[in-house]
DNA sequence: CCCTTTTATTGACCACGGTCAATTTAATAG
DNA sequence: CTATTAAATTGACCGTGGTCAATAAAAGGG
């Protein structure tokens, strides 16, 4: 059995966040150094790493709760009615997802649980942007073939394919949403012959 | 006016390709290290980054390579007929892709050229893909209501989709295959009531 | 209050990718 | 053949993520 955490401990763990999110929004994701963290949180750098397993776990922390933050706002709006309001929908989404390229590599590389007991946050998110989509998509005027948990992931497989494009520079003359629309338009409405 | 490259030049690239392809089939992709690929060459550190701009840009050579083999047995196959054939067709690329998750984590990272002028290798093989199931599915029995081009991007958000829920410990229950089949059969051949 | 056990913190240290001024080797001109 | 210039190579060095044995601080037990 262990013992209760400590005070000591939860306040060091809010220094780290806190000191993280400053340099975030001072500079940018990209730019942050677990030295400058430790540093601004007055800690010693095996600290950091009592308290989180890596970086990429810090990462996985703040920009989940961003992406929940996100989620909030897009699940207190109104079903889209159409695909056009689908995507308006997620613009905001998308837009936090693309924010950085080095965001955007952590996105895909921590969107999965590597075990079960560890689903990070950013993992989190990633069921949850189905579950949001998949409500939707039931109550739209979208195909009724298959399930809207189906069409969700599809959702989901279409916008990040579609943010992959637009990171290359050949791609960018076409802008995500635009892209998207023309996706989701043959996934979501299908008009077979 | 720069002058022909040297022999010797050409000659230090190939014993360092070597000797990571070495060190690849001996340990794997995961576990190569840049000081251990100049120590079988031979030559110092600097000289490796004299030749490749990072050790990603040495992945990208072996790793693209490796999948324009596979692409080409891919496109010495007749058209595939149904869902099952694209996808027994596809098997060997969606191996290659996950045999390691450093590798899939590598391709997804270079999947787009970041500059025009700098398309590498792995990019290449990604419009490469498109172009060769593009050229399939033209032929086959799927939908008509959009361009073989645009259901081949799908094919391919829907396979890096599939592994990538396919690394999770959670969705390792259901094999890639099947996971696939159900998107590629939505997608290739809706249903619309 | 002191002793024991658990938990948290520390900072010197390591691994590994990547840099760069200095040096060596090859090519070319005279 | 020699001098000059361009290209290739070297290895000491750096930045940064991550480790771990030693230490300090808190929590119980008597």
């Amino acid at each position: 059995m262990g013992r209760a955490p400590q005070k000591r401990t939860l306040e060091t763990r809010a220094k780290l966040v806190a000191a993280a999110q400053a340099i975030v929004s001072e500079c940018s994701y990209t730019d942050l150094r677990t030295e400058e963290v430790v540093q601004r949180a007055g800690v010693a750098k095996g600290t950091f790493f009592a308290h989180f397993k890596d970086k990429d776990a810090l990462m996985d922390q703040l920009i989940g709760a961003r992406i929940n933050e996100c989620l909030d706002g897009i699940e207190s709006r109104p079903a889209p009615g159409d695909i056009n309001e689908l995507i308006d929908a997620l613009m905001p989404l998308l837009d936090l997802m693309r924010c950085e390229r080095y965001v955007f590599d952590v996105i895909l590389r921590l969107s999965g649980a590597a075990a079960i007991e560890e689903i990070g946050p950013i993992a989190q998110t990633f069921e949850r942007q189905v579950i949001v989509i998949a409500g939707w998509l039931a109550k739209g005027p979208f195909r009724t073939d298959i399930s809207p948990q189906l069409m969700a992931e599809g959702v989901q497989a279409f916008y990040v394919q579609a943010i992959a494009l637009n990171f290359c520079a050949i791609n960018q003359a076409v802008p995500v949403e635009d892209r998207l629309r023309e996706y989701l338009q043959a996934w979501l409405m299908p008009t077979t012959a």
